[in-house]
This record gives C-alpha cells, sequence and structure tokens, in this order.
RNA sequence: GCCGGCGUGGCGGAACUGGCAGACGCGCAGGACUUAAAAUCCUGUGGUGGCAACAUCGUACCGGUUCGAUUCCGGUCGCCGGCACCA
C-alpha cells in the first residue's frame, strides 16, 4: 500500500515548482486563448466560496485549452474605483486609496489559493493613473466624436449613496447597489450617446456565441419597435402635434389623443374653462416620482379642451394629458385606440371616452367588448378605404402609405436611452473638462492626461447635486487650456462602469505609456474568446463593454467591434435554503479553512461538483468528503499500480478510449458537474479491473492528464511519479481513439410493450432477424400473448408489442 | 400584466438528436478491520407487496401523439429570472 495522499505536501511542492517554472509560457508558436474572469472590485470581506467557483471554472477551461497547446492569456485586476470601494472606506473611515490597496492585498493572497494560471505581469488596476488616464482617454476621444454631450435634465438619484445614476442601474425603482428608492433629481449631466449605436448593439448579438438569455436581455432592453409618426392637426390652430405608434392599422379607430403631461404644447393647449385643470395636473405630474408614477398603475388623466384632427378621415378626437404617457419615448404624444390597446381602453372606459373597433377578430365586431383586441389578426372594418384589407399585412404596410400621403413618416423607436454618465462622487475618474466662460465646455488636452483625482481631506459624499471635488478651490480653478483665461474644472467623476468597459483590453499591454493598447498586441492577443462571469451584467458591464469597443472599433484602436466572442454565465452559489452568502446572514462560507483541511484541488473539484455551473447551487458542506475521497483513491490506483507493468489489454485500451471520449465530451459541452462523476465512474471501474488484471501505464498516466485541469497538484505529483520529467501540462490533451473503443457485443434492452423485461447481449452488426430472435429467447417465459409487431433499434432496443 | 426558464428518491443531481429513469456523490443502514473510535474497505438503499425470483406504481398535475415519453404537443398548478404604462 502507497501512503496516504497527504495534500499538503503536494499543493506546498507543486506551487513552489511552478512558481519557478510557469506552465504558461508564449513561444510566439502556439495559438493564443483569451480566457477572461470578470473582474473583482476590492470589497473588505474577501472570498467566499462562491467566488471560486467561477475562477475555478475559467482555471479549468484555461488549462484544457493549455493541454490543447495555446499559449493562455488568464489575467486579473481590479475593479476598485466606484461605490462599493467609497462606500466600504467611508463605513471603515480610511481613505479609499488606502482601503481599497488593502483589500487587494488579502483578496489576492485569496485568489492565490485557487492555484490559477493567471499572469500576474498583465494585472490592472482601475484607480492606477497609468490605467485611468486611457478611460479619461477614451472619453476625450468621446467628446471629440460628439458623443459625449452636456445636459440638463432630471435623472435617476440615488438620496442614499447621493449620486445620479444610469437608467440600467435602476432596478424596480431602486439603487442597483444599495436598494434605496430612486428619486429624480433635475441635474446637469455628462451623457453618451450609446444610442446612436442602439441598432449596431442590436444588430451584432447574431455574431455572437452568449447565453440566448443574455442576447435576449440586450434586445429587450435596447427595445427596438418598427412603426410611424402621424402628425394631428390641432383644431383651430396652426400647431401640429405628432404622435408614434407601432399601430398605424389601426388609425381609424383613433377615438382621442393623449400627451405627457411635459410635452412642449401641454400648457398651451387649454381654454379658459380648463386651464385652471389643466396646470394643476401638469404640476401634480411633476411633484410625483418616479416610483410612485411606477407603482400607482390607476390611470389619472385631464381634458385640455382642445381637439385634433385625424388626418386620415378628418375625425375630431379630443386631446388629454396623462403621466401614463412617457415625455422621453418617441414624441411624448400618442393616439389612443382604446379598442385595441389595453392601456388606453382602461383611459377610455374610465373617462367615458368613445371605442371604435376597426379590426374584425374572427370576422365580427366584439360585442359588448370587456378588455382590448390587441392583435393584429383580423379584418379590417369601420377603416374607410382600408376595410377589407388584413390587419397583419396592414400594420407592415402603413407607414409606407402614411408616409405617400403625406402626413407622417416611417420610423422606429429605442427603449435605450442616453447613458448618465456622471456621479456626484469622490472616488472615479474626474471627468476630464474644463468649463471656459468663452469656450465652453474644453476637453484636457490628450498630453496632459492623466487627470489626477486630488487628494482630499473629506471625501463623503455632499448630497447637493455636487461632488466633493468642487470644494476644492486650488484643483477647480484652472486656466482653459483653449483660450488661457481662468476657467474651472468639471467636478463630476465617471461611474463604476467606466474602468470596467475597456480593461480586457488593456491586460495584453498593460503597461504601455503611449498607447491604451498596441496595435501589434491588439491584433496578436484580442478580442477575448471566453468570457466568465455572473448574469448580473447582463444590461450593465457587458452592453457598455460592447459599446466601447465599438467605439473604439471604429476611432482605428482596435480592429473587432465585439469584445467577447463567448461568454458563460455561471450560477451563484448559495447559503441554505437559496440564501444569498453575506456577512449579514451570517451564511458565508470561507474557503480558507476548506483549503487547508482538504486542499486546493478538492476544493476545485467540489466546486465543479456541486452542481450545473449555469445554476445557482446550494453549498452544501458535507459533500467535499466524497470528493477528497475520490482523489484519495485515485491517487492510491496510481501509485499502487505504477510499478506493476501490467499488461495493456484490449479491455483497458477500450476503457480508456471511452474514458477520453466521454470526459472530452461532456467538458465541451461545459457540463462540470458531470465531468467530475465522470471521472469518478471511471476510478470506480479502473479499481475494480486493477484487482483482476491491474492497470497499464498508458491508461494511468491518460487519466492524470485529463484530471490535470481540475486537480493540477495531484496530477502534476502523479505524472512525476509515473516517471515523466516534463510538465503534466506538455503532455497535450489525450485524442480518442473511436475505433478501439467499439465494442462488438452490446447489451441492449428487450421490452414488451415498451416496458424493459429483459437485457440481451448481440453483435453491434446483428441482423434484424436475429436479434429479434435473441431477444424473444431472452424473455421466452413472458412471451404468453399474441406478437402484434416486433421493433428492433440497433444498439438500443427491442421491443415486441404483444395483445 | 408581458417575455423567458424550471419542476426527477431523504438531499445535490444524471439520462447525448424519444429507447433499460434515478449514473455519480452526500446521507442512512448493515458488515469487515480495531480493545475501542476515527480513517479505510465491502454490501444494501424510489414507493408498495413478497423470504425470494418477481410483480406493480413512479420524473408537479390532467390529457394527447408514439411500438415506446423525464424528453415532443395542448391545458392546469407551483417556483425562479427579466421587463414593467416604451403606445
Amino acid at each position: 500500500m502507497a501512503a496516504p495522499y497527504n495534500h499538503k505536501a503536494i499543493e506546498a511542492k507543486w506551487r513552489k515548482r511552478w512558481e519557478e517554472n510557469p506552465v504558461n509560457v508564449d513561444d510566439g508558436k502556439k495559438p493564443k486563448y483569451y480566457c477572461l474572469d470578470m473582474f473583482p472590485y476590492p470589497s473588505g470581506s474577501g472570498l467566499h466560496v462562491g467566488h471560486w467557483r467561477g475562477y475555478v471554472i475559467s482555471d479549468v477551461w484555461s488549462r484544457y485549452k493549455l493541454l490543447q497547446g495555446h499559449y493562455i492569456i488568464h489575467p486579473m485586476g481590479w475593479d476598485a474605483f466606484g461605490l462599493p470601494a467609497e462606500n466600504y472606506a467611508i463605513k471603515m473611515g480610511t481613505h479609499p486609496k488606502i482601503s481599497t490597496a488593502e483589500n487587494i492585498k488579502n483578496i489576492k493572497k485569496q485568489i492565490n489559493e485557487i492555484a490559477a494560471i493567471y499572469d500576474w505581469d498583465m494585472e490592472v488596476n482601475t484607480t492606477d493613473p497609468e490605467f485611468y488616464k486611457w478611460t479619461q482617454w477614451i472619453f476625450v476621444k468621446m467628446f471629440k466624436a460628439g458623443l459625449a454631450y452636456e445636459k440638463q435634465m432630471p435623472i435617476n438619484w440615488c438620496p442614499s449613496c447621493k449620486t445620479g445614476l444610469a437608467n440600467e442601474e435602476v432596478v424596480n425603482g431602486e439603487c442597483e447597489r444599495c436598494g434605496s428608492p430612486v428619486t429624480k433629481k433635475n441635474l446637469r449631466q455628462w451623457m453618451l450617446r450609446i444610442t446612436n449605436y442602439a441598432d449596431r448593439l442590436l444588430d451584432d448579438l447574431d455574431k455572437l456565441e452568449w447565453p440566448e438569455k443574455v442576447k435576449k436581455m440586450q434586445t429587450d432592453w435596447i427595445g427596438k419597435s418598427y412603426g410611424a409618426e402621424v402628425n394631428f392637426k390641432v383644431d383651430g390652430r396652426d400647431e401640429e402635434i405628432t404622435v408614434y405608434t407601432t399601430r398605424p392599422d389601426t388609425l381609424h379607430g383613433a377615438t382621442f389623443m393623449v400627451l405627457a403631461p411635459e410635452h412642449a404644447l401641454a400648457s398651451s393647449l387649454a381654454t379658459e374653462e380648463t386651464k385652471e385643470a389643466v396646470e394643476k395636473y401638469i404640476f401634480d405630474s411633476s411633484m410625483r416620482s418616479n416610483v410612485d408614477r411606477m407603482q400607482d398603475k390607476e390611470k389619472t388623466g385631464v381634458f385640455t379642451g382642445s381637439y385634433a384632427i385625424n388626418p386620415l378621415n378628418g375625425a375630431k378626437v379630443p386631446i388629454w394629458l396623462s403621466d401614463y404617457v412617457l415625455a422621453d419615448y418617441g414624441t411624448g404624444a400618442i393616439m389612443c385606440v382604446p379598442a385595441h390597446d389595453d392601456r388606453d381602453f382602461e383611459f377610455a372606459k374610465k373617462f367615458n371616452l368613445p371605442i371604435i373597433q376597426v379590426i374584425a377578430k374572427d370576422g365580427k365586431e366584439i360585442e359588448d367588448m370587456q378588455e382590448a383586441y390587441t392583435e393584429a389578426a383580423g379584418t379590417m372594418i369601420n377603416s374607410g378605404e382600408w376595410n377589407g384589407m388584413e390587419s397583419s399585412v396592414l400594420k407592415k404596410e402603413a407607414p409606407a402609405m402614411i408616409e405617400e400621403k403625406g402626413f407622417g413618416k416611417k420610423t422606429t423607436n429605442y427603449k435605450l436611452r442616453d447613458w448618465v454618465f456622471s456621479r456626484q462622487r469622490y472616488w472615479g475618474e474626474p471627468i476630464p473638462i474644463v468649463h471656459c466662460e468663452c469656450c465652453g465646455a474644453v476637453p484636457v488636452p490628450e498630453e496632459e492626461l492623466p487627470l489626477l483625482l486630488p487628494e482630499v481631506e473629506s471625501y463623503q459624499p455632499t448630497g447637493t447635486g455636487e461632488s466633493p471635488l468642487a470644494d476644492i478651490e486650488e484643483w477647480v480653478n484652472t486656466t482653459c487650456p483653449n483660450c488661457g483665461k481662468p476657467a474651472k474644472r468639471e467636478t463630476n467623476t465617471m461611474p463604476q462602469w467606466a474602468g470596467s468597459s475597456w480593461y480586457f483590453l488593456r491586460y495584453v499591454d498593460s503597461k504601455n505609456k503611449n498607447e491604451l493598447v498596441s496595435k501589434e498586441k491588439a491584433k496578436k492577443y484580442l478580442p477575448v474568446d471566453m468570457y466568465i462571469g455572473g448574469v448580473e451584467h447582463a444590461v450593465l458591464h457587458l452592453l457598455y463593454s460592447r459599446f466601447y469597443t465599438k467605439f473604439l472599433y471604429d476611432i482605428g484602436v482596435v480592429d473587432f467591434d465585439e469584445p467577447f466572442t463567448k461568454l458563460f454565465n455561471q450560477g451563484m452559489i448559495t447559503g441554505k435554503n437559496g440564501i444569498k452568502m453575506s456577512k449579514s446572514k451570517g451564511n458565508v462560507v470561507s474557503p480558507d479553512d476548506l483549503v487547508r483541511d482538504y486542499g486546493c484541488d478538492s476544493l476545485r473539484l467540489y466546486e465543479l461538483f456541486v452542481g450545473p455551473p449555469e445554476l445557482d447551487s446550494e453549498w452544501d458542506e458535507r459533500g467535499i468528503d466524497g470528493v477528497y475521497r475520490f482523489i484519495n483513491r485515485f491517487y492510491q490506483l496510481v501509485m499502487n499500480n505504477k510499478d506493476l507493468n501490467a499488461p495493456e489489454t484490449e479491455e483497458l485500451v477500450k476503457v480508456r478510449n471511452k474514458m477520453i471520449y466521454d470526459i472530452t465530451n461532456r467538458l465541451e459541452n461545459f457540463s462540470l458537474n458531470t465531468v467530475v462523476s465522470g471521472f469518478m465512474e471511471y476510478n470506480n471501474k479502473l479499481n475494480d479491473m486493477a484487482k483482476k488484471q491491474g492497470i497499464d501505464k498508458e491508461t494511468l498516466k491518460t487519466a492524470v492528464v485529463l484530471l490535470a485541469p481540475f486537480i493540477p497538484h495531484v496530477s502534476a505529483e502523479l505524472w512525476e511519479e509515473l516517471g515523466e520529467t516534463g510538465s503534466v501540462f506538455d503532455a497535450g490533451w489525450p485524442v480518442c481513439d473511436e475505433e478501439a473503443m467499439k465494442d462488438n457485443e452490446i447489451e441492449i434492452a428487450v421490452q414488451i410493450n415498451g416496458k424493459t423485461k429483459g437485457t440481451v447481449l448481440i453483435a453491434a452488426d446483428e441482423d434484424k432477424d436475429s436479434a429479434i430472435a435473441k431477444g424473444k429467447e431472452a424473455i421466452a417465459d413472458k412471451l404468453t400473448g399474441t406478437i402484434i409487431k416486433e421493433i428492433y433499434v440497433p444498439g438500443k432496443i427491442i421491443n415486441i408489442v404483444m395483445k
């Protein structure tokens, strides 16, 4: 018997070896493979077993690609600017610069326990001036391209974090970070024109190998719709009101019109009699918070007293104001067809407005209508010249017809809004803009970047809508880069997403002083082949990164316009009953003790075995014993057989090739939990065979190589024990000989009426009649009725249909 | 409300394009080794009936297609995620 498996000694030994001789080296000849983790923000609470999971998955994948002969780009860095880091600093009463540095040190130590093949020479930190120089540079380029602009407008405001937020950061009316209800605040903001890229962001999703779920979330977020703008004249006046509709086919059914209270014409449409009510409604709406407007779905509204003329049939329709119409979508005004729209129907019922059906459902009008008929399916009625047309056809053709008639045009709309890019907080990249009385907003000259974040005494958010930087007079007061006159610096900072939108480009050339990334290195190492991280960034980071990459492509920095070819979202590891691990819940499982007691290899394997990698999994402390036992058994198997020189039998060759086939297949399908169970099955099988005939060296070596991406220390140790002098990671991924693994005899099930009654051994190429004959023989005692039909599916089943 | 996804033993979960449901692991029970325990090894482990071979039921529920359905189709219930007055 070999000595028991000593994880401490083995892991310490190989850590040291790999430090001296890294396993992943760029020899200039191997094809590159870029496998990226979503980089963490350096939180103060350190890593728990949930963080490990994603990093283990990406490392296993990286090492698999390494064994297949690639040079792996597998970097790690720190998303260290932004709210989480700053809030933590405030809570601890430490300057964010100091707490961030401390946290990075701790987490880096913990990450090293995973024994991933990270290349720390590539490390980036978004708060490093040499890094954020380029974050600012991109902003200046966007400003010059007209993509960054200032705007005074009511934006989402988190009263707890005391900063403005992007649309993407508001989840169910609450702050994505802290969960406080988001209010509105009228602020001057820097905006990024991400909407200019809406079509490309939408269309290019097609070329990505991403989870369909994420693609769909982005598609919905961009929210492209097709329709028409239609101009309605205001009765008795010169003005026109343009509405946007996706259902121009129902134009004849428009019985009223609704404008957002913020619409430019809203108050001027009021008459003597309605003036007071209209003004009050507009004022009340302006006072209602977003959350109010969202949660309270009961329709409110007021009649302006004015009428609009339907350009198609001349009908006179009343114009109302209501806050269910959004000011910043479409034209801020809609035509209302209560018969065919749920919201219009509700509004019409409440205010007693006429309902005219223009689509005959199943050939007739609906009697006593209780809800709107919203499908574009049926024949047009009450629609003048359009009568008799098919609604679905008309829906597509109407925009062009309207355009031809001259009272509107075909158009598209998006739900995506421009990106609110400024934050009223200290811990972020200063926006490199100088405000000059003569020249307006002037970018800091590129050669003067980085514009350093000044040191401050007080970095607490002010809550006034100004960033803490506004208090530092000597920093704020400067001269205009353009005309040289006294000017003031922009005091807002960038959101956390600024650095993370492009950091993956920097890794491959992280020390370049002159360029964001050199053309040569970008071409050689980019883009990212596989990106692994949580699904929570589906419309935040992942959308922003795509936008940034497309912009950098447009200005010639990179020659690809999608950053991440493949994406994998790993599920969360939760505590008992699916509760998210958090310090406050007291259910955090630290990897440190587990590594000490079971070893890194065991924890790596258990992180995968705990469940399908794409699903959330509950952490069950006891399960790790199972993988530990497996590693131990495998270790014993190799140690006890390595010097026996057992002959390579046909059966062993078969098992070996099946093992290669199964493991590779499951790995390729990213079914990592079943890869682990597969190893256990083959280990059990080989242990059985070892008792009977011993295991040949080639089979042992193959198993060790297959396991190397998963349990690198043990594999390296056993590789050496098997007499190999080179690195197991240079061994090459085993290739399956499919001929050698074929069975010439197969056991298949014999059924009666689809229920298994027994099994029979037949040749793989057995002909139908003899197969059925053998099958019947095997269950002869159960063939008691009249046989109606006999089915033989080669390699699968024999089924006797009997009465 | 709309759009996705999911529902399998005591537990985590297997089952490739319809073909032996419950692999693998945890837990549990019994046994071996031990003075004893831990560790390790062996055996068993969906329900019901039977000493047993075996029979029978069984993949949320109801129905359909099929020689055969966890898998495909229709409906119901439950859970999870996304969007949320976007006209």
